[in-house]
DNA sequence: TATGAATGAGAGTTCATTCAT
DNA sequence: AATGAATGAACTCTCATTCAT
């Protein structure tokens, strides 16, 4: 083995420890804002969470608000999700799986997806970031699949553009919405038929009578 | 004049000014809010944008959290405004208009209805005393009114109960979703047929084909 | 009756009015010392307790800290209750009765009694202008009685003025003392007993044989 | 030396640098408390005091008020002095030590001692906390070495428990009056004086002319 | 003269950040 | 790299005092 490689390897290795810190700090981190608030949690509940020192954070991160900036950016965006669902998108199927799967997403419940939705939301210029641009992708892609299925006519005859807009608008809405509307308590499967019940009415008011049956449990 | 018409004129005189007073604060407090959110903003500036001394505040409200309190318990909650919405609430019509003005409603704009959105999403408190517990009848109205409607055959063949939630979460989320999800600057023409879709879209999976017809502008 | 009479009398009228606001203005601000401590105290509450606008407080004071010292100094000062009684102090027993007097004045329970012995306890200023340094005068006029006793022997020899001395920081520290020092609740009878024992304790020291016999109640 | 020793070590090394500077800040405090009083205090002047950072003030304690109850319950109090005093307190010879030392003992002129007078005097909860509750078992051992004298006849013939109720009222409000009585400047030697001679009464008054003469200088 | 809303300086306290160890 | 005591600016809130009515 020589220097270089020794070098090397001793680098990457605390890279990786660099960054495995970093991971856990964020978790950390996300668990306590996920709780009280960005604003209302202190940097030394963060590094108890984290269990290390408080001073110790400011060697992984140089700000408390860039540890909120780095949960953020680094967790999967819901527009980047649904992008990601849209590769391969073009028949009937694969479109009402789309629908469902964007619905059936489980209610945000990981520290981050509760951080990301209470910080985001008042913060223009985290929403952006965190949005990232790539909207319009989505909504173009989508918007040509829905071309494409009112041409072969498994979809009712839409204006493929802004129908994009509208369901993407619904669609994020019902995903990032903290469901407290129902009752306190609603049963998982009271949850599930909620769920299938608004598949059923955007996919029948999309697709019309071609609207697949919702599946009986 | 007698005395007691005196006293009792200057009395109520007061009461507006204090009322008046409040108002202002509540305002500017609103305001204040919703660019910065609550945690973020401090009483120094509240009390700038009201144009009074930092200590008058406290002549108004008790405490910051009260002023926030204040603001969310004067709002007019979207819930108990679909449910004035339901009252006489029984034909096909009325249910058509029901949907059209839920989903038409002004995107959340005013100041009040920001900081409602940014503070009562993450504060189970707040929103809880916010939503006002009215979800429960709204849903055992609408349920019954989608009924009817199955019944009628105006209606597509639903569940009434689940449908009813479903529909209550779609249009919640969608009432109160800060929009953002759409290009940063979005004409308002473009909103209004994005918003003329999703009632398209939403009503024709309620109604199938007996969905009216959008209107064309 | 000449516009002059008719002038003065107004005056001293308003004088008058003015004399008995002051009066209860004092009496308010001492319950509310008394039991909250002068710096605790808010000048809403003594206008509150003296049923007066806060404002008004200024119209017959100038300051809070102005109706502290009107309290205390125009509160009986112990020197000077003392002194009083020294006045034709001649013979035994007026010395016994005197004494008697001082250790029997009851605990320091009246309002401006409370505040003074808080506040002019902490604040050197105050209790110097409460002592009104006539303790001189005080120890001047107790040494030449005690001379006169032990010359006529019913004192045992001891050094006038020492004693004088003495016996005054005795007596003060005994009457001002909050006697807290017992049992927190103290039967009146316990009390009686015990402040007879400290009579014949102090008359036995100082008379020696001569002193009287404690009464039997 | 050992790991475990070093850190060992180094526990008890911060251990005692925090107890440091915990006496550093509570003399400051008390100094500044025993000159203006707890309420008129202010923390920026503690920290002055003390040579640290306002915010410093509170790695070590918690608010103000820990401050002063740190201030209180770490100093010894009279009566828990007394109390010590009394082990082995049998014979007369003894009991007359026992009322020298109480009287003799140094006037309140440490800062703490200020402090605790000023406020615990005003204060029922601290003086409750301060007091200890021993004055009870205080009462009972000199009640007890009261009656034994009485018996051994070096006392006068006294009532036990009235006698030591009274003795305690006496040597507390002598041992804590604040010796303002006396002429502004008192040197020490009149002062020295003044203890001697009101020693003397009290242990006449108690002892009759089995009293000891006192000392001359 | 009486009022009480308005004021703003200043209180105690918190906490993100720094830095000597 | 890790620590946590030290920092001090900035926070919310209080309250003696003023002043227009």
């Amino acid at each position: 083995m020589t220097d270089d490689q020794n070098h090397q390897d001793s680098f990457s290795r605390r890279e990786r420890r660099v960054g495995r810190r970093q991971e856990e700090i964020l978790q950390a981190a996300a668990s306590v804002f996920a709780s009280k608030g960005y604003a209302a949690a202190t940097t030394r509940e963060i590094a108890a969470a984290a269990d290390i020192a408080e001073g110790s954070l400011y060697n992984y991160f140089s700000s408390k608000r860039d540890i909120l900036v780095a949960i953020i950016s680094r967790s999967p965006s819901p527009v980047d999700r649904l992008l990601a669902d849209t590769e391969h998108l073009t028949d009937r199927d694969q479109f009402v799986r789309f629908i469902e799967q964007a619905l059936m997403a489980p209610a945000p419940e990981q520290p981050w997806m509760r951080t990301i939705i209470k910080e985001a939301w008042a913060d223009d210029e985290l929403f952006r970031q965190y949005q990232a641009g790539h909207i319009e992708e989505l909504t173009s892609r989508l918007a040509h699949v829905i071309g494409s299925g009112v041409k072969a006519g498994w979809l009712r005859p839409l204006d493929p553009n802004v129908t994009a807009a509208a369901v993407i608008a619904l669609l994020m809405a019902f995903m990032m919405h903290p469901m407290r509307v129902c009752p306190a308590v609603e049963t998982p499967e009271a949850r599930i038929q909620r769920v299938r019940s608004a598949i059923d009415i955007l996919l029948y008011g999309l697709m019309g009578n071609q609207s697949p049956e919702p599946e009986k449990e």
